[in-house]
DNA sequence: GATTCGACTCGAATCGTTTCGATAGGATGC
DNA sequence: GCATCCTATCGAAACGATTCGAGTCGAATC
């Protein structure tokens, strides 16, 4: 946008030198309207004659009021973020469907010590919507300002706000269902590693009183729910410092099976796949076999191709995730009022996990 | 952007409440000029009132010449293109001094299939920079467009085009000097993975016509070059099919290792870190030892969490590098011409490499 | 008490499009 | 031959802000 020796040429030069107006030759460029077959030539040529690459978007967007972006929130830095590869997934799904718009994705992180500044950068942005892709848990700051700027909100979980559209699985049940096969297996000591409940991710225990029924829809607290609803409101639970991620599985891991052996549980049912690569890590590194000593499950089902093994999962289709989710702000541009949906996920059995011995 | 109820207040609007001009409005926002206190407390009270949220970026933006976004160009599906460690650190480095500015990053994923596809996406966005951030070497389509619009490029390598702001680093003589520390340690046979040396990626032999100086400052092919000035120009080179990725590294390590002994290299440069892991995990899967039976070194020097070794590598440090990007887009914005940047690398020492056996 | 100076406020022009309603002119129907 | 209907084109009014030069008014200066 920076002009390079002279000022870029508008569809007023260009009309100008064509011979027409400036709304004919708007009308060439956006196809809209009926213009003579030699008209729209003759136009094509001045612009080619005087460099123009096409009307000015920032114009077009203003006119139209479209922001051709919606905005994508990251919660903390970027690199964290794009560690886990089932959000990576769910963005890949979400491009797919955006590109066809078309429309730009617009990445926001926001720095984990001062929250709040995503406001003012967000108040600075033109958006068509915005989606929330790596957020935790508890309520988010620009809830409140992309609601009062009329911004529409997506989610795959959290912020679990009723202004914001959410596209997700049933997590209890989820969770409840790859808990069953652990213990039709005949595991009876079993621990679960969570993603943090709050918003303050303290690794180890997990806030009990965060653990409710109205917080069933939050990810991380309904797959506490539907893994007690199997094993019971005793099972023990600990969490991550830092969402999903290899480290917080392997110090998670190491703090559960690093332990006498009467204590240790013959089963670790994790929130994620990363979390449970890590418990894997962490398991073979105290020199226990998986699935011998330890069966492992994961959730998300992505590929970790440096995992020597196939972890039995839960199958979320991150991707096709995504393209629900682009699916929905795609109508929304064009006027649908969206409801929230729920998306299937799958078990799947993998090499992680087997009879206890 | 879509109304909700009845049409978004402008300043307009706020003015009018306020019982001030529209341009006395705009002050109070931007912040530039003088405006008596008790004039802004009005102006401020009556947004509050009528629930306006900040001027409309779009107009602004228009009025202003500034889009306050860049675009970020990654080549292919975005899930591939984030497997990469080290490019999700550049970018966690771009994000950090962009938010300062305050200016969002526009991600622009092309699909591999219909690479020109990209054109069109970008003339319809307005941006005040673009970042090539995944792509693979050779031309790419967008430059022409761009360059032609007078929006500033940067990448970290490629494409490699005069009109394109690179920031990168000795490629040749990094991988030359990682490769002399190979050699000093006594290692022999030794090859070479590399990311993939042309635009179409085809796994296997590298295509040999693409080694040449003129093509130096592509990364894939320096470090082709700065290799074989320490092993000579037959040392064996294979190429991945998908560019940095462990499953690439995979299937180059198997390639390599599963041959009969006396064939099989002592040691293996990878030109990425998880190529490297890739590596790793191939010879561990045929039983060799790393660094016992082989040594491995890797490039970039990222954080790989589930990978049981540290790898000798040449650390890049990719966040700084983002960041070094980042400040040149800033001050472009500000007029400043950037002229390109060479980075530091450093030989950092693992536990994938010792002396051949 | 006239003059000068700041601080504050305002009106109008502008950024580059899109779109709506109007108009001209040729083809068609009767 | 006149009313009717297209088709192609145009002028002007938005879209919602920013910015520049000009104007007002009270206080300070001599």
């Amino acid at each position: 946008m920076v002009a390079r020796g002279q000022a870029r040429p508008t569809l007023r030069d260009v009309a100008e030198r064509a011979g027409v107006s400036v709304s004919t030759a708007s009308l060439v460029f956006s196809g809209k309207g009926p213009v003579a077959e030699a008209t729209g030539e003759r136009v094509r040529a001045a612009a080619a004659e005087l460099g123009f690459t096409g009307p000015n978007p920032l114009a077009s967007s203003l006119r139209q009021g479209r922001a051709g972006a919606v905005g994508v929130l990251v919660e903390g830095r970027l690199r964290m973020a794009f560690r886990d590869p089932f959000a990576v997934a769910v963005l890949d799904g979400l491009a797919e469907e955006l590109e066809r718009v078309p429309t730009g994705m617009l990445l926001l992180g926001q720095p984990t010590d001062d929250v709040e500044s995503v406001v003012p950068q967000l108040a600075g942005l033109a958006l068509d919507a915005v989606v929330f892709s790596l957020c935790g848990p508890g309520d988010h700051p620009a809830v409140d300002h992309l609601a009062a700027r009329g911004i529409p909100m997506f989610s795959t979980g959290v912020p679990s706000d009723r202004r914001v559209t959410q596209v997700r699985i049933d997590e209890r049940g989820s969770i409840r269902e790859i808990s069953r096969y652990v213990r039709d297996l005949g595991h009876r000591r079993v621990a679960q590693v969570a993603m943090p409940l709050g918003p303050m991710g303290e690794p180890g225990p997990i806030r009990e009183e965060l653990v409710t029924d109205a917080n069933a829809q939050i990810p991380s607290v309904g797959r506490v729910l539907g893994f007690r609803d199997v094993f019971g409101a005793d099972a023990p639970v600990i969490q991550t410092g830092d969402g999903s991620s290899v480290e917080g599985g392997i110090i998670a891991g190491r703090a559960l099976l690093d332990v006498p052996e009467r204590q240790r549980p013959t089963a670790i049912v994790a929130q994620s796949d990363v979390i449970a690569a890590g418990v894997v890590i962490a398991a073979e590194e105290l020199g226990l076999r998986v699935p011998d000593d330890l069966s492992v499950t994961g959730f998300d089902g992505v590929d970790l191709p440096w995992l020597p093994h196939r972890l039995t999962t839960m199958d979320q289709q991150g991707r096709e995730r995504g393209r629900i989710v682009g699916r929905l702000v795609r109508r929304r541009l064009d006027g649908t009022r969206p409801r929230n949906v729920v998306a299937p996920a799958t078990l799947r059995e993998g090499t992680t996990t087997a009879r206890p011995r």
